[in-house]
DNA sequence: TGTTAGCACTCGCACGCATTGAGTGCTAAC
DNA sequence: GTTAGCACTCAATGCGTGCGAGTGCTAACA
């Protein structure tokens, strides 16, 4: 048995239906509302294949049907319909641009920005920061014995975080050392650095040991660049979904939300390109019951991260995507105009 | 008629049982399992005056006592047993302190640490910083028109920021406008260096004009000291109550956490030393089945952020009271250190 | 051969009703 | 002032029932 053309409306129209009403969807509804023009009776036909073949559910013998995984994956695939019209999408977009614009708003508004437009739960992954290489590299005074660490990278990405130093230093030796350290560091991957710090701090370097805090700087540079973060935002949107009016259905997807390990994996997994992951597909057994709809960006040379919304499989799809796709895009263009 | 002795203890070991159980408290395993030493009987007529005095209420007629909020205001002033163990305690505080140790960490972690110590849904706020005085400016090149301005303050609170200048400046230059820009506003509020650059920006002063981004320097400052910021965090905890396992409640509780001003304004308010605030108390009609524990920390002379717990009022008060005061006994060492 | 009308059947859901039991207030005795 | 006893209240629970949306099957029709 094949899915031929009838079939695949039928299942179009039975997978918006539910995308709007959550409720199971009968024959008889179908029929009239659907502009088929069969009876329902046909529809019944159609959707006992249907149901065969693993595309609907029937929650229980006297009610309709409900899209599994599968009807979902096909929706996607085969049949989107055209998405959202293109002043609505200049509206989210202007929004988008005007909240998130660098990196640094990236960090602080991103999930929030895109909860807010898509009405899910929003998850943003940085970039893998070790293979970016260094333009720069600055120490400020900040107190007796501190100072800040700013590294320059070729994406424009800056990382700071203060460390300790000599409380020999002045302001004026700190530049100096800066200077040094970008003369001999420019170029070299954020890895390299650290493990040339490393280096530093073992030997007796005259030039490095100038530096008391050499092996704090090293350890600093090895924490920002080691491991992606990855945040979450607009978790409550969930709330919203009738899926969820059960608390501990809420719980536990919330809780998986807190394993930040397997998110990121998750997300790591769709960094090529923009996807689309349904229930089992996302990889995460809390997580059956909802679609992940990612994006990548690109900050310089190939260094990606994921933005990604998640939320039940009764999705918008179409709406969503073209979303993620310009945000994608928008945050691309906000990342990269950086020299 | 007064609340003499045994009423008291009768009311705390409503408020107790109450607490732990989250079911009203009945007069016959009150009788029971409180020691009080008197029968059903005689409790139910203390029980009877109670909530004549407000102190009780009867959610229906043949079920038990639930405490008011006028009854946990009474417990919290005159009835707190002693709360955590010592060695508990210190274990909290180890876990704490390992997470959170500077300013930037307290931003990046706080909410979450919090969270996770006291099960509740965790705030805090970042102090007010316009009237903190200024030590050095420094501008760090980050890109062929962009520079990192680095404010340090008095208490050793690092402002940076990303502002365009003019791309015919170069690394030195830069240096070198910091450490003018340092020797005019050292010892000035950052209130007062944002009004010197908006003059420095209409004027047509030859120094100030260097920097083309001067009005753009001085609306970063602005936004970063005009509004006090709060984060908020483990939000998802309310979920384990049984007092939101109704979603809409839950939902009402994560909409009003959204409203940032109020929160702003609640937590203001507790700025100066410990409190607890309970239902109505708080200020925030979606909270009056909440109670807020603010505590204070202070970062230099006299600049106040407060930190905060939000959960239904019946809480544990005297062990989170312990966890808050330590935590803002930790905080305030912890960002005071810096010279 | 595909489509449709008709019909018996299924089963979740809402509703009404009785039962249960925890807890109360009141009274009378101690 | 305290306590035992007792009638009373009322939310919660469980059970039976009717309703209705929706199905599968069959037979007739184009």
């Amino acid at each position: 048995m094949d899915v031929d053309a009838r079939k695949l409306r039928i299942l179009q129209a039975i997978v918006e239906d539910y995308i709007l009403s959550n409720t199971p969807v009968g024959s008889r509804t179908l029929s009239k509302t659907s502009g088929l023009g069969v009876s329902s009776a046909t529809i019944r036909n159609e959707m006992a294949d249907l149901t065969e073949m693993g595309y609907l559910i029937q929650p229980h013998v006297s009610a309709g049907r409900v899209p599994s995984a599968k009807a979902y994956r096909l929706y996607v695939t085969q049949l989107l319909p055209q998405g959202m019209h293109e002043e609505e999408l200049t509206g989210a977009r202007r929004a988008f641009t005007s909240r998130v614009r660098d990196m640094e708003s990236l960090l602080t508004q991103g999930t929030a920005t895109i909860s807010d437009l898509t009405h899910y739960t929003a998850l943003v992954l940085t970039p893998r920061q070790s293979d970016l290489t260094v333009r720069s590299l600055h120490l400020v005074p900040v107190g007796k014995e501190r100072a800040l660490l700013v590294i320059v990278t070729d994406s424009g990405v800056i990382r700071d975080t203060s460390i300790r130093v000599s409380s020999r230093l002045d302001a004026q030796a700190l530049y100096t050392i800066g200077q040094m350290l970008t003369q001999r560091m420019r170029g070299l991957t954020l890895r390299e650095v650290r493990e040339m710090l490393y280096g530093y701090a073992a030997s007796s370097d005259a030039d490095a040991r100038v530096l008391s805090g050499i092996a704090d700087l090293a350890a600093q540079v090895e924490k920002q660049t080691g491991s992606d973060r990855v945040m979450v935002g607009g978790a409550h949107n969930i709330l919203y979904y009738p899926e969820y009016a059960d608390v501990s259905r809420a719980r536990a997807f919330m809780d998986a939300l807190e394993r930040r390990d397997s998110l990121i994996a998750m997300l790591r997994q769709g960094e090529d390109q923009l996807s689309v992951r349904i229930g089992a597909e996302t990889g995460i057994p809390e997580f059956s019951d909802c679609s992940v709809i990612t994006a990548p960006y690109r900050i310089g040379r190939g260094h990606t991260g994921v933005i990604g919304i998640i939320g039940p499989t009764r999705m918008p799809y179409a709406r969503m995507l073209d979303m993620m796709r310009m945000f994608s895009q928008e945050l691309t263009a906000a990342l990269s105009v950086k020299e």
